[in-house]
DNA sequence: TTTGGATGTAAAC
DNA sequence: TTTACCTCCAAAC
């Protein structure tokens, strides 16, 4: 369920939990253990989310590739130089829905393993665990260059160097495909990190029916699309959650969740921008919502 | 207590 | 286009 925001947070607390530290690595499920003895008793040097995928440099080119696919989530623990680390508030899991650290006991450890542990990484400090992932992979530079050049351009590189054009490339491949634009914004080689919520809000704020082809869309119309994906990913990065309605619009100083999208699970209420009924339908096996009164 | 669906993807038909 | 992956949780029995 992660899109990209959540992985980039994960690609955040990695960094400030571990960088340039020694890690033991073990599989206490068993099922990465070749894996983590390769990468068991290397420094962990970098920390890099590209869409969904999130990349672990250890020591001698070794790397740690992850997907958390439809469940996956990673959980931590340490001391209070551990949780004190984290710039983003020592959460306690990272995944489908993002758990806060309750931080009441005295750290004594790692727990023992609790239910299927594919990876835990243990540091002087603190520890992490990853349950579920779709993918696991011990990998070597070359593995994650290859993997990495699948991927289209990420709306939270932003600013990094190198990618000051991204926003082109992401209108060349959107809009060189005769393929409905609802499907190419899922599609990780167009744009990398949007999933079924980024998908259906950014439609709807851009007033795009989900059916056009790709080809149809102005070259205005695609550079509309990338600058919001950079607003409302980064959005998501600093919230901890996908938030694309107004403040103004909350009962609370928080969205309830059916507060948070303005069609995204909202089928059969009506539009707050036109009252039309939101609109449910399968596309390539996903759920699409969408308004047929003004996204055209 | 069981079932089914979920912010995902790849492999099998 | 459908199935499998393999986890959690809410809703239905």
């Amino acid at each position: 369920m992660p899109e990209g925001h959540s992985v980039r947070r994960l690609a955040i607390q990695f960094h400030d939990v571990f960088a340039g530290q020694r890690l033991a690595v073990s599989s206490p499920q068993g099922r990465f253990a070749a894996g983590a003895a390769l990468l068991d008793g290397h420094r962990l040097l970098s920390s890099e989310a590209h869409g969904k995928q999130l990349f672990l440099g250890f020591e001698g080119d070794l790397w740690l590739h992850v997907h958390l696919g439809l469940y996956g989530a990673w959980e931590f623990g340490g001391d209070e130089t551990f949780t004190g680390a984290s710039s983003i508030g020592a959460p306690r899991r990272i995944g489908e829905r993002e758990v806060a650290d309750s931080g009441e006991d005295v750290y004594t450890g790692p727990p023992a393993p609790v239910g299927a542990v594919r990876v835990r990484l243990v540091s002087e400090h603190g520890w992490a665990d990853l349950r579920g992932a779709s993918r696991c992979d011990a990998a070597t530079g070359p593995d994650v260059a290859a993997a990495r050049a699948k991927l289209g351009p990420d709306p939270l590189h932003r600013g990094l160097p190198g990618h000051e054009r991204d926003g082109d490339e992401f209108a060349r491949r959107l809009r060189s495909r005769r393929t409905s634009v609802g499907q190419l914004l899922m599609d990780q080689g167009v744009v990398a990190g949007i999933g079924n919520i980024y998908r259906a809000e950014l439609l709807f704020r851009a007033g795009i029916d989900p059916a056009r082809p790709g080809t149809s869309l102005s070259a205005d119309e695609a550079a509309g699309l990338w600058a919001d994906a950079e607003r409302l990913l980064a959005d998501g990065v600093r919230d901890g959650r996908i938030i694309t309605t107004e403040p103004g619009t909350w009962t609370g100083s928080l969205p309830e969740e059916h507060e948070a999208f303005s069609v995204y699970q909202h089928q059969g209420s009506p539009c707050p921008r036109c009252g039309t009924d939101i609109a449910l339908r399968e596309l390539a096996g996903r759920k699409l919502y969408w308004c047929p009164g003004c996204q055209h």
